[in-house]
DNA sequence: GTGAAAGCGCTAACAT
DNA sequence: ATGTTAGCGCTTTCAC
């Protein structure tokens, strides 16, 4: 029980620690075939696993990569973390995942505790559109790039989806299907840059020929829609959810006032992680692809710890709109 | 730039390392006001943020929990996470992710991984129910805790859900709503606990009351059920899902062929995460939360690190039933 | 109340 | 082709 180290692994094949620390960076040049496998075979049978920590201490490599998500209850960031796992792995690295909770100071206390861990590099989800808010991480000078959101201006690569291009679509059809009124259901949005993309595309694409009125919540409650229905009775507005949570929230205030779409009102979304499908004739939203956001991420951040110069530029990836029938 | 050491904390406030050490290990038992003030100031001064390698490789504690789930993509694990986090971090400890993807020698290479980061604990969610699979585990001594899935005989405490209990309660109400012909579709049952005590409650409680058929799937098609349902024009069966995926896999085919339940046939399923409540007249499923298992194994391995004793006994955490107008 | 010194398990010159 | 040696940054006896 144990632990078996590189002493004894040496001790055990009658050779010294550096000819088995050799033989584990698989620096295997000019090493006899003898003692190669002479090493293979007590490691084996001792079933010596090397510690992470002690090659870390001193390679000053740990292999680790840490990954802040806003929220780790969220869909999108079990996907972001799955493909940033892919190919963190493919590299050897192992992801350490830290969460903001969708607050920036507990995100600064997750930054710092995966520093303290001393990570090759960083993915973060930014709480914040301010680049300052980051400066402690800048110090440190950890390669890091940033997912799913902008800072102004953009100190680090980041990748997002194109979030504009893709609403400015729906928000097409939207026009197209004859309605004046739209609503964007929406959290606080001076906060992601994702939000003001998504309602910046509504007012951009429906500039005078639709009247476009924000509503804005801090707490996923469709209340604010529900007051603003009741003032405005005569009128056949369409809802936007600016997430895959407020449609949900929205769809079960619906269904619990007995209101459908398209009837009552016309609905749309974004991220239903394809529930959305099955609900009434089929919600109209646009769909988001984390896993490749996390992929091309990862593959990023390996070339910036392999000590490559990438710019602070924008990558992004394709959003796809899903037209069905809510509105 | 040049990471700040100890040492440097040390030389800047006049004292050796050791008390720096102590400083940071809060023994101020017997130490001077005043040099606890200086080293308080220093550390602030220089951002002095300690290695944890360095600490874990002398102190043989690294504060890591180690996670390996199922399938990172799927929002159990999602949520299983989220309750870890919760309790490891009020406990000072930091979780690592492994992934098994579905695969038992994925979920074996995962552990060993975490094994050398030399984690103080480790949450499984058993890809085996032979613990045998699990003896390189147990010689490494690591306090560990199982979560979802049993094995047999029970090696671990192991937190889960009360499948049994819960999906007896709908195979009862199914029964109730005149059902002569009940359809299990699910994964290869022969692979988890969770699988085989949803279909036995079935079974128990429907014995001889209505004819049950096993339509297994390897790849969540729904082409079993659609074969059984073209052999069998004249019934009126009730489809169960027994998992959240395969519950959407089925709506999606149905609605893809034009059918709806529970007109066409009876629907229900397992694990929905809420927006099962929105499909139809609302599917009836079995909700479990994963958060809290997460949360209540992490409290058992928390006390296992400390040395305690804990039985190899199962923990249940309640499942609801959610009856809606499905079937 | 504080310091000196040894050492955790590994790596990387520098020797040979 | 392999061994010797000196640490990496911290913790922890044991002195004083």
């Amino acid at each position: 029980m144990a632990k078996v180290t590189i002493s004894d692994v040496a001790q055990a094949a009658g050779v010294s620690k550096a000819t088995v620390s050799r033989y584990l960076n698989k620096h295997f040049e000019r090493m006899s075939p003898n003692t190669r496998q002479k090493i293979a075979k007590v490691i084996e049978d001792l079933n010596y696993q090397p510690s992470f920590q002690a090659s870390a201490l001193k390679s000053n490599r740990t292999h680790l990569v840490g990954v802040v998500v806003a929220d780790v209850s969220n869909i999108y960031s079990t996907l972001l973390i799955t493909g940033i796992n892919q190919v963190a792995k493919d590299h050897g690295n192992q992801i350490m995942i830290g969460d903001a909770s969708d607050d920036l100071d507990q995100q600064q206390e997750s930054i710092e505790l995966l520093l303290r861990q001393n990570v090759d590099g960083l993915i973060i989800q930014p709480m914040s559109q301010n680049p300052h808010a980051y400066d402690y991480l800048r110090k440190s000078g950890t390669p890091t790039v940033m997912v799913d959101r902008l800072t102004k201006p953009l100190f680090w690569p980041t990748v997002t989806s194109d979030d504009y291009d893709a609403t400015y679509k729906l928000a097409q059809a939207v026009l197209a299907a004859g309605y004046q009124d739209i609503l964007i259901f929406i959290n606080e949005i001076s906060a992601a840059s994702t939000r003001q993309l998504r309602s910046q595309a509504f007012l951009d694409a429906t500039k005078g020929k639709a009247t476009v009125t924000l509503l804005e919540t801090q707490n996923d409650d469709p209340q604010v829609v529900a007051a603003w229905l009741a003032q405005h009775p005569k009128v056949h507005p369409v809802v936007f959810a600016g997430n895959g949570r407020l449609l949900m929230a929205l769809l079960l205030w619906l269904k619990d006032q007995g209101l459908t779409c398209p009837d009552d009102l016309g609905v749309c979304g974004y991220d239903d992680w394809r529930w959305a499908a099955l609900v009434g004739p089929g919600i109209s939203s646009v769909t988001q692809y984390p896993i490749q956001i996390g992929q091309q991420a990862t593959e990023l951040l390996v070339q910036l710890i392999d000590g490559a110069k990438i710019p602070a530029t924008q990558v992004k990836v394709a959003a796809d709109l899903n037209l069905r029938g809510s509105f």
